[in-house]
DNA sequence: GTCATTAGTTTGATTAGTCAAAGTCTGTAG
DNA sequence: CTACAGACTTTGACTAATCAAACTAATGAC
């Protein structure tokens, strides 16, 4: 029945090449993005690149870098819809707090089968984002596309609609949440100092504050 | 932060040795018995026993048996917790089928946190026991313990209570649903054939059917 | 064009978990 | 008491995933 289930490690490297290639827009992905984005050595990455390109999840061109094949694409994608979902259940139905749920999805996401995750979808609803704002793959393994814009670029003095958080880590997401900085919500660059490296935000009903341009950079806007 | 995790497999182990210790109700467990219910060779268990001892989760007597120390009884412990919360979750959230949950709960209960899981616990209203009537245990690894009698000594025609269904094989499982021999359903014994090896039953507002005696030990109950 | 720097590859070793098969106890039947 | 069956242990080998460190190719500075 069950004949050579990708394992967790497999499953993780083909997420975490198919994340760096949406990110990247790049055909081939170098090893060193891989094993850095892993937490690998690069012989690490490099051998196990040559098992998966055995297995037919992705073609591998030595010194060039790696394309997923349409399997491992399919895979990739399986595991960022069962993490984007398991987020979704971590915040909405047991109150997790924001910052701490990414470490919990990336553990269960290979535990949870295709049956359990499809009641999930159905019992969350059909979420089309995860609590950060990020896009919820169909179960088809069709992605929406993110709005390229960030608060950077936001001219100045215009409200924008937060659609997404960039950074993954605990430390920035608690910040932000503090802040408000949260999916749905309204805001508005005030000002943009560039010799300073920062702008200054305006959200609903909250007091001004300052961010510098790398933080700005992470949150994703729209309108 | 997180120094030396149990692995999966540790988990594994000590759980089945627990469980097979309250079913044995004997000191120590033998290795047959260990390596027939993990489905391993005997080897693999008698080597698995001596690493599980140098990491003091138990104590290993060669052609003796083992003996779970305290923290192998705790982590084992916790690992039926895990289990039974999550069938339970299973079921009663996401609506899956009585016999189908065993296995998913088996990969699961090594992927989800303590933190999880006890949000889980509330969510679901600190449930006693799981879907199959097996008690869970608490959080400080308290385990309520189940009647012994099962309808093969249940006397005739008196009306007693499924507490526990005791086979986990799916197969058993959805018999056993679709007669209604369910935890909380009140059942009588009919008639009992040693000859036959069967007994017959009477379910409230059902027909009545005909167990054999194996079968009749796998279903507990009370009153 | 040469050479240093950086990125990537190879090699050899390690760890956890497993099996097959050969070897060793141990208790019971005669 | 002996021998044999069954339970258990040992041994040697294998796989997946990893690292450290030595090696090699490509890129860019001059």
């Amino acid at each position: 029945m069950f004949v050579d289930m990708p394992s967790a490690t497999v499953e993780n490297y083909l997420k975490c090449i198919l994340m760096l290639s949406i990110e990247c827009e790049q055909a081939e992905v170098p090893m060193g993005l891989i094993a850095n984005s892993l937490g690998v050595t690069p012989g690490t990455a490099t051998s196990m690149m040559k098992n998966l390109q055995r297995e037919k999840w992705l073609t591998y061109k030595s010194r060039k870098g790696v394309i997923l094949t349409v399997s491992g694409r399919k895979l990739g994608m399986r595991m960022i819809r069962r993490h984007r979902l398991l987020e979704t259940f971590l915040v909405e139905t047991l109150g997790l707090d924001w910052s701490e749920i990414h470490d919990e999805a990336e553990e269960l996401e290979h535990a949870i089968s295709e049956k359990v995750l499809e009641r999930l979808d159905v019992f969350l609803g059909n979420p089309q984002h995860d609590p950060h704002g990020h896009p919820i793959p169909t179960k088809g393994g069709v992605i929406r596309k993110l709005p390229q814009k960030t608060l950077l670029d936001s001219a100045l003095g215009k409200k924008v609609k937060i659609e997404s958080i960039l950074d993954q880590g605990s430390d920035f997401l608690k910040f932000a949440q503090r802040k408000g900085l949260m999916p749905g919500k309204m805001v508005k660059v005030i000002q943009r100092d560039k010799m300073a490296d920062s702008i200054e935000l305006q959200l609903e009903k909250m007091s001004k504050f300052s961010l510098g341009f790398k933080s700005a950079e992470k949150i994703l806007v729209s309108g």
